[in-house]
RNA sequence: CGGAGUGUGGCUCAGUUUGGUAGAGCGCAGCGUUCGGGACGCUGAGGUCGCAGGUUCAAAUCCUGUCACUCCGACCA
C-alpha cells in the first residue's frame, strides 16, 4: 500500500479523537462550512449533491407506498402548538419564536416549526370530513428549527433539513400498518442504499416521540461503537384528533377521530453515512448516493493521446455511472487523497503508459485494491466493482456492529462492559421506567429499542432490579 | 444549561508573561519546469489582531463586558 506518513496528516486519527476525526471529515470534504448563526449550517454543493440523492432514493420509496407531496406553513401560532399537552412539554424548550412583523409586535407569537404534527392536524381538521377522504398520505421536505444549545454539524444543527410524513387513517389498526410500513422503507433505505445495517425496534416509554403512543426506531452503530437513532415513525393513535378536532364521518354514519402517524429521516442520516463508513484517509461514501462515482485521473494530461483516452472513456462511463475528470493542475498523489478524503468510491488512473497497453487502473476507495483493467472491458469492470463496494461496506459495517454487541444476564457485567468501551449490549428489562432511569444516571447509557425480533417468550430477571424481566432492549451510548 | 478550551490574512498557528505600531508555513494569483501516491522555482496579492468600552504618550499584548466557535457532560432527528 505504499507510504502513508505523508498522506492525510491533516485529519485527526479516528483512534485519537473520534469526535475531531468528524469534524476534520464534514470540513475537508467539502460538506458545509460554518455561517455566521451558530448551529446552522451552509452545506456546500458536494454535500448538498448527497443530499440529493438521499431524498431521490427515499422519495421515489415513499411514492410506491401512496404517499404524496405537499407544503405547509413555516410558522406555528402558540396557541396551536398548546393544543396537545405532552407535545407542547416536548419541544418548547427547544422553540425558536417570531414576536415582530416589521416593526410592529405581533398579536400572538409565532413559533418556527419545530416539527408540524400540529399544522398537519389544524389542516387535516379542515380538509377531512368523510371515510371517503382517508386515508391521507402527506409528506413535505422542509427545514425546521430546534434551538440546541451544542451543536454539530449534521448530527445536531439548530435548524435542519429534512422529511417528515404525517398520515391519517380510518382505523387504528391501518395507522400501525402505516406506521410499521414506513419504519420498513426507512430501514431498507439505510441497508441497500446506504449500506448501513440497522436494527429496528420499539422505543421505551421514556423515549418516546412527545404526543405519540408509540415510537418505532432504526437503530444504528457508528464507527465507535455508539448509537445513532437514523429514523422514526410514530403511531399517534387519536390523541391529536382529539386535541385538535378531526372527525370524519364513517361508513356507519357515526362520527369518528381519525388514527395518525408521523415519521422523519433528516439530514442527520449524513452524519450517520460518515461515522459508520469512514476511515483515517476521511469520508467514504457507499456508491448508491455518492455524488461522482467514478473519478477519471489523467496522468500526464498534456499528452495528446492522454486527452484522447480520457474524453473517450469519460463518454462511455457517463452513460452508465455518475463519472468525473479531474484535470486541475494538482499533482496525481494530490489527487488520489483528494479524492480518497471526499469519498469517491472508484478511482480510474490513466497514463501514457496504459494508453500504450490499451488498459486503465482501477482503485477501490473501500479497499485501496488496484485493478488494471482492458480498456474494452471497463463498463462491466466498473459496474461490478462498485456492486461490490456497496456490499463490501454493508459486510464491514455489520460486522464492527456484530464486534461490538454484547449480551449479558448481570448487572455487573453489564456495568463493566460500558466502563471499557462504547458498545450494544443486549438486556433484559423488566419494564419500569425506575429501573431506566437509573441505568442511564448511572452508566450514561439508554435503552435504544427493543428490537422487533427479540420480544418472544422472555424470561429471567430485569438487568437492573431482579424482577420477572418483561422485554429484551438494546442499551447503548448515544449521539 | 454546567465544565474546559480557543478567537491574529482563506487555513494552521507564533507573537501576549515583560505594552513600542504584525510574522511564519500552507493556501491563493501570474510565469516556467513538472506529473504512475499529497512536485518545485521565481514574482505577487492579502490582516484596523472576534466585537464594544476602559487604562496609557502608545494596546494583538493590561482591565471590564460581550459574542462566536470547538470539545466533554444533560436533551433531541
Amino acid at each position: 500500500m505504499g507510504d502513508d506518513k505523508n498522506q492525510v496528516e491533516s485529519i485527526t486519527n479516528m483512534e485519537d479523537d473520534f469526535a475531531k476525526w468528524y469534524t476534520d471529515v464534514v470540513l475537508k470534504a467539502d460538506l458545509i462550512g460554518y455561517t455566521t448563526v451558530k448551529g446552522c449550517m451552509a452545506i456546500k454543493p458536494y454535500g448538498y449533491a448527497i443530499w440529493e440523492n438521499i431524498m431521490h432514493e427515499l422519495d421515489r420509496r415513499f411514492k410506491a407506498t401512496g404517499v404524496q407531496n405537499v407544503s405547509m406553513p413555516l410558522f406555528i401560532p402558540e396557541s396551536l402548538l398548546q393544543k396537545e399537552k405532552d407535545h407542547v412539554e416536548g419541544f418548547a424548550p427547544e422553540v425558536a419564536f417570531v414576536t415582530h412583523g416589521g416593526a410592529e409586535q405581533l398579536q400572538e407569537r409565532l413559533c418556527v416549526r419545530p416539527t408540524s404534527e400540529t399544522l398537519f392536524c389544524d389542516f387535516y381538521a379542515k380538509d377531512i370530513s368523510s371515510y371517503r377522504d382517508l386515508p391521507r398520505l402527506y409528506n413535505q421536505w422542509c427545514s425546521v428549527v430546534r434551538w440546541e444549545k451544542t451543536t454539530r454539524p449534521f448530527l445536531r444543527s439548530r435548524e435542519f433539513l429534512w422529511q417528515e410524513g404525517h398520515t391519517a387513517h380510518a382505523t387504528a389498526d391501518e395507522a400501525i400498518d402505516r406506521t410499521l410500513t414506513m419504519l420498513n422503507v426507512y430501514a431498507e433505505f439505510c441497508e441497500e442504499v446506504l449500506a448501513i445495517p440497522v436494527i429496528k425496534g420499539e422505543k421505551t416509554e421514556k423515549e418516546k416521540f412527545a404526543g405519540a403512543v408509540s415510537t418505532y426506531t432504526i437503530e444504528a452503530m457508528m464507527h465507535d461503537g455508539k448509537a445513532l437513532q437514523s429514523g422514526t415513525s410514530h403511531y399517534f393513535g387519536d390523541g391529536f384528533a382529539k386535541a385538535f378536532e378531526i372527525l370524519f364521518t364513517d361508513r356507519d354514519n357515526i362520527q369518528k377521530n381519525v388514527h395518525q402517524t408521523s415519521w422523519g429521516m433528516s439530514t442527520r442520516i449524513i452524519g450517520a453515512v460518515i461515522m459508520t463508513h469512514g476511515d483515517n484517509r476521511g469520508l467514504k461514501l457507499p456508491p448508491e448516493i455518492a455524488p461522482i462515482q467514478v473519478m477519471i485521473v489523467p496522468i500526464r494530461q498534456e499528452k495528446e493521446e492522454v486527452q484522447g483516452a480520457v474524453s473517450l472513456l469519460k463518454e462511455r462511463l457517463e452513460k452508465i455511472v455518475r463519472t468525473d475528470v479531474d484535470l486541475t493542475d494538482k499533482s496525481p498523489g494530490y489527487k488520489y487523497s483528494e479524492q480518497e478524503m471526499r469519498g469517491i468510491p472508484l478511482r480510474l488512473e490513466i497514463g501514457p503508459k496504459d494508453v500504450e497497453k490499451g488498459q486503465v487502473l482501477l482503485v477501490r476507495r473501500d479497499t485501496q485494491e488496484k485493478i488494471a483493467v482492458e480498456m474494452a472491458e471497463v463498463e462491466t469492470r466498473v459496474i461490478n466493482i462498485l456492486k461490490d463496494i456497496q456490499e463490501n461496506m454493508y459486510i464491514s459495517a455489520k460486522k464492527n456492529r456484530e464486534e461490538h454487541t454484547y449480551s449479558v444476564e448481570a448487572y455487573e457485567d453489564f456495568k463493566q462492559l460500558f466502563d471499557n468501551n462504547n458498545c450494544f449490549v443486549r438486556a433484559k428489562w423488566c419494564g419500569c421506567k425506575e429501573c431506566e432511569e437509573k441505568i442511564k444516571e448511572e452508566l450514561s447509557v439508554s435503552s435504544r429499542c427493543m428490537p422487533f425480533d427479540e420480544q418472544n417468550s422472555i424470561d429471567g430477571e430485569c438487568i437492573y432490579c431482579g424482577k420477572k424481566a418483561k422485554y429484551m432492549v438494546i442499551w447503548g451510548k448515544a449521539y
